[in-house]
DNA sequence: ATACCACCTAAACCTGACTTCAGGTCAAGT
DNA sequence: ACTTGACCTGAAGTCAGGTTTAGGTGGTAT
């Protein structure tokens, strides 16, 4: 059993941050001892890990209680907590791939930039793509689409 | 030139949007028409072309702005524009590499919660990783760490 | 001439995820 | 007795990135 102050120093997380969890019903199965205070059981810990995943997945506030919820209400919503994490797995597919022609694009304005300072100017930049060096028109065409 | 109702259209950005970047200095070189109407030329096209992909990245519309004011400012800041990419560049990688590891820990939970449905209930769960399947136990592995 | 449409501004409002504040409880140490 | 430290609460504040509102301008169609 922990106290707050101490899942905060565990977790590299501001004791307000927990307290705003617990607030926001993310932690359902927290216990509070004789005189208010909550007390920080391995579940709760579990609790946290998982809260730390789906954040950085993207996951909002309101789903993930919506999780937890689901896992303090025992087996019968395995089906709901699979197909949640079904979603998220193709939202994090697709964020992937969006950061992927992201990264592109950004490499193409790396090159296009040194380029420029090479040159002292962006007159090159007028013909394109057909003056590309053949290793950047595939990073051109797919940034630009 | 485009008007700022074509521009929106063109852009599947709000109205409101396009005058908030535009108040917000993302759009310096936007020239405004007798009686004070935005219109919107080619270079202000490729300006939103490149909030586009930089807000795609995750940058700050404080940041992208100091990126436009660069831009606007010639050849001399070359260097900067190249530098501020190249550091955007690693943002989206080190993005990319959370998100991969995020993925392994939701395919892990995806495993589970399929088990869990075929065996009604989680006891599996008590004894990990020894009686994990080979496959899941580097995702298991890599999940917890 | 009046109705309508697309445009304009400043300022207030909104959402999500926290953080800070003001004030209160309680056990332990001096 | 009193101070200190760790905890508690509800409410207000913060920040980013917009969106909405209220009121106003200017050109065209009926």
């Amino acid at each position: 059993m922990y106290s707050i102050g101490e899942v905060s120093k565990m977790f590299h997380l501001p004791i307000s941050t927990l307290r705003y969890y617990d607030k926001e019903g993310l932690l359902p199965g927290l216990i509070r001892e004789k005189s208010n205070i909550r007390k920080f059981d391995e579940r709760s810990l579990e609790s946290l890990r998982v809260i730390e995943c789906l954040k950085k997945s993207g996951m909002e506030i309101k789903d993930i209680k919506q999780f937890m919820i689901w896992c303090s209400e025992g087996s019968a919503t395995y089906q709901k907590r699979l197909e949640m994490f079904q979603k998220q797995k193709q939202n994090i597919e697709s964020k992937i791939d969006q950061l992927q022609k992201t990264l592109e694009m950004v490499e193409f304005k790396c090159w296009y930039y040194t380029r420029a300072i090479e040159d002292g100017n962006e007159a090159f930049a007028e013909n394109m793509p057909d003056s590309l060096p053949d290793e950047i028109k595939p990073l051109y065409i797919r940034s630009h689409t």
